[in-house]
DNA sequence: TCAGCTCAGTTTGCCGACAATCTCGGCGAA
DNA sequence: TTCGCCGAGATTGTCGGCAAACTGAGCTGA
């Protein structure tokens, strides 16, 4: 049983929405599969799927014959994905009222603890991942496998949002207001609960600078119609 | 310029995915990639790219070192789909009140003689695509690209469903209650247009027979638990 | 009789190599 | 100078082949 299987293509993916999350990789720098291939030590046939689950995510955009690139959301996408992301996230709130046991209960409180943890420690990366793993555990405790698979979507491209368009150094999506959005719930009551992720929603937007366009060495037709 | 391209891997989704909707792919049938590849005189590469492509979809799950099969959605899965189509179908009319030009009525209108023809054609297959495509319309005119993506997705499942479980042999999705949701667009009525199209997903859902669970051939354990 | 094992046949997963396409430098003419 | 052309280099798209994994029939022994 040696270890000759090589990284899989779920954790190729992940490094590199780590890296995007991260901002160690800019929007439009483009992934080769030749360099990512020799990165990782595979083939390319793998380093294929990966950035095809990566477009899938809405990370990079793949151009035919050209190769793939870090997605550069423009403004109007990243405004529609949290629209979209508000409706869907009242819709999971709202169902969840419905079942809601105390092992569940148990786990939200305690996935906020590690958040706490992780914001105690300044972990960078873990933070990153815990903060969206908040909002996929709840989608998860709805029940509904759509509602997860949709917030798995949403939760990626607003990291990508985040990592471009984001003003502040912190990030101030603490996990207070995750523990409030807890509390509401585990008190049944459902409608505080949905007004405090609207909420919570609103800032982490209005934390981003979407007035202006960023980095436009791509865009300059844009820049000047 | 020979035609020396073969066929694109979105021709073959798009095939498969006809065969699924016309019930003459079953649920739980085998995708081989090799006898694929045959039929459709490709390598397995591109049939590999395409099965992927139709898992993103819903409509065929891909089991490691298995290969590919036909979804066989539940009757949970099959509620939860309806259920998170009604919440978005009702976001994409409520956000079409806002703008609304005399280029997309006529497209609206367009599109419904277009279903009206099919039918009186009774062309099985133009009716399939068309009744899905109203619906895809009115996501792409509600300006989120989001939303379309999300419609996208919700009415390649719906239309995996419908085959499993319909009950009547003919479509009654007809081109009817599509056109008064329309008319009710026009009269710029946003209301009565939501619960229009709520009453009209209600009835295609009513349509199906989401009681009882169809072959069981390869759920045997399921059946006797 | 039946549970467990073995082994050939089939199918998927992965890789390296070749063909097609694109990029971007230089080169020449208006 | 500037525009268009072109060819070398680089990158992606596709293919056929090989190794690994699973399936199912047949065999063995209790």
């Amino acid at each position: 049983m040696v270890e000759q299987a090589g990284i899989s293509i779920q954790q190729i993916v992940e490094k590199v929405w780590l890296s995007i999350a991260e901002r160690r990789l800019r929007p439009g720098v483009q992934l080769k599969e030749g360099q990512m291939a020799e990165i990782f030590e595979v083939s390319r046939a793998r380093i294929r799927q990966a950035l095809t689950a990566l477009e899938r995510e809405g990370l990079v955009t793949i151009v035919p014959n050209r190769g793939a690139f870090v997605c550069q959301p423009s403004v109007d996408e990243a405004r529609d994905v949290f629209f979209v992301r508000r409706s869907v996230e009242r819709c999971v709130v709202e169902r969840i009222g419905k079942s809601m046991s105390n092992a569940d209960i148990a786990r939200l409180r305690s996935h906020v603890a590690r958040e706490r943890v992780a914001n105690a420690n300044d972990a960078t990366t873990d933070i990153i991942k815990l903060s969206g793993g908040f909002h996929l555990l709840l989608a998860e405790l709805s029940g509904s496998d759509f509602l997860f698979g949709m917030m798995r979507d949403l939760i990626s491209r607003t990291s990508l949002i985040t990592a471009v368009y984001r003003n502040t150094a912190r990030f101030n999506c603490g996990p207070d207001e995750h523990d409030e959005i807890v509390e509401a719930i585990t008190a049944g009551d459902i409608e505080k609960a949905s007004r405090l992720m609207q909420h919570h929603l609103e800032h982490v937007e209005s934390e981003l600078d979407l007035r202006e366009v960023r980095d436009m060495s791509h865009d300059l037709k844009a820049a000047l119609a």
